[in-house]
DNA sequence: GGCCAGGTGTAAA
DNA sequence: TTTACACATGGC
């Protein structure tokens, strides 16, 4: 099997390998569009999901899961709370000063959504490009794909070897763009861009969980 | 019991 | 600019 281009690849896992014809949730991520997946990011670095639905659960139990709960927090008290996603000293810090840095710069998650960039992200401590594009994408439903380990692996097996993020990104989103027409007819309906790569990513990584 | 997961920051060379 | 390493849990 040989891809040229992205949209082959999409049509590969959507039509051949036939997955995620249900999601949970419209853009893949659980409680897309909301503050959670910004706090959900920075969990799930270098873990398992299950292991953060924990966490998350742990924040909700405690009423900690907003802005100002968390800005307000005691780190330790926090790290306990995030202890089953690991690195969770780190983790706590860095989405406790996350926090603030939302609050002081943008006053609440709305403002923050709609006017964040790639820039502001990649300057906050703990957001690296993968997590700051997947804010973008499934918090602020903007029209950037999200490139991680499994999208990388999956590439490798179809002789594809990206050196640099962006320019697997840039593969991705060429790929889709070029093709929305041919996207919109297998979806027999009119979706967003933002949709179309977010569930996009969402399926290479639960096919690659599964396959590779 | 070792390996790895929906990475990132930092400190060397 | 590249490489090495720390951060840490828990499921398999």
């Amino acid at each position: 099997m040989q891809i040229s281009n992205s949209f082959e690849l999409f049509k590969f896992l959507k039509i051949e390998k036939g997955y995620l014809k249900e999601l949970h949730d419209p853009l893949w991520w659980p409680n897309s569009k909301s503050f959670e997946v910004v706090v959900g990011t920075i969990l799930t670095q270098q873990t398992k999901w299950h292991k953060v639905e924990k966490a998350l659960e742990n924040l909700k139990t405690n009423a900690l899961l907003d802005l100002k709960s968390l800005s307000n927090c005691d780190a330790k008290f926090l790290a306990t709370l995030i202890k089953p996603s690991g690195f969770y000293n780190t983790k706590a810090k860095r989405i406790k000063l996350l926090s603030i840095n939302i609050l002081k710069d943008f006053g609440n998650f709305k403002t923050f959504k709609n006017n964040v960039n790639r820039e502001w992200l990649l300057k906050q401590k703990g957001l690296g490009k993968e997590s700051s594009d997947s804010i973008l994408c499934y918090a602020c439903e903007r029209e950037v794909f999200v490139v991680d380990n499994y999208s990388a692996k999956l590439l490798r097996k179809f002789g594809y070897n990206f050196e640099e993020y962006d320019e697997l990104k840039d593969w991705m989103e060429d790929g889709i763009l070029s093709n929305l027409e041919k996207i919109y007819e297998i979806y027999q309906e009119e979706k967003t861009i933002n949709e179309i790569f977010a569930r996009f990513h969402g399926k290479i990584v639960e096919y690659a969980k599964e396959e590779l």
